[in-house]
DNA sequence: TTGATTGCAAAATATTTGCACGTCA
DNA sequence: TGACGTGCAAATATTTTGCAATCAA
């Protein structure tokens, strides 16, 4: 399923809540930046050119209202600040690689894990809901960077 | 290797560090509590008992040294805080079972993950140092208590 | 002795909340 | 119109930092 600016609406309705220009704007962010891994801070520096008077504040209850929608998805690369990207719940799963060095975050597809999950599955007794995967390390431009020193 | 009070102490030594009251009953507390993932705010509860006027920030401090030394390993399961277990950087990796009702963290040991680290490595171009894998779900207690309700 | 370490209080950071006001449906 | 949503400021929560006093080596 892919989150267009319309179906993301629809969801909004669904759930009865209403379709501010706040709103609107930070949808809006989340498509233009397709796969960006963004804050709070981000999208609220992002949304503030079109809505300069947006708060803060808003910013985080629009973030937290579309992750319960399963609109986005909230993540946490260990930087001390949550990061939101559009829920991948009816794809297969991807995961992260974060650079220890540039802090960038690139990502990584792939179905390997399904294995393993039943085999975790089965000897915990976990009833398992979701997982989260990822690699740290050095990026290639960090790889370079590093051997040109 | 095992993680015994005389070897970190000695770890310190290495780096030159001192060794104080405070730093020992920091040992002790996670030598004691063998598999927890204990937060500061756990750590300083613990510890107070023993050292009654132990400043937090002395205890963030010698988290954060001890993870620098490889001793402690930071880590995160979204819950606000960050958390400290031995390290196992030297012993094959285990991973975190999260259990969402209860919040409860269990471990399991794998060594499947390897094989896919070396196929991301190798599609990615990152030269991985490290990964994270957890699983979030529910453990079987609260998956009985949901079945009796 | 002396530089590392500590405790305290204050600061920094990220996020949440109370409330009066504004607005979407 | 009226409940929902917003902006602001204040409150929380976690972690970090400045500094004078203390302590391990």
């Amino acid at each position: 399923m892919q989150h267009t600016f319309d179906s993301m609406c629809e969801k909004l309705h669904e759930g009865a809540y209403k379709i501010t220009p706040q709103r609107e704007v930070i949808l809006r962010a989340f498509v233009e930046h397709g796969r960006g891994h963004l804050s709070a801070e981000d999208v609220y520096n992002l949304v503030k050119s079109r809505n300069p008077d947006i708060g803060l504040a808003t910013v985080y209850r629009t973030l937290e209202l579309l992750a319960e929608l399963d609109i986005l998805q909230k993540m946490d690369f260990g930087d001390g600040r949550s990061r939101y990207e559009f829920s991948d719940k009816e794809e297969h799963h991807h995961h992260h690689l974060v650079c220890l060095q540039c802090h960038r975050v690139a990502e990584f597809d792939d179905d390997l894990l399904e294995t393993l999950e039943a085999v975790v599955a089965r000897k915990s007794k976990f009833k398992i809901i979701d997982h989260d995967l990822k690699f740290y390390g050095l990026c290639r431009d960090c790889q370079e960077a590093g051997q040109r020193e």
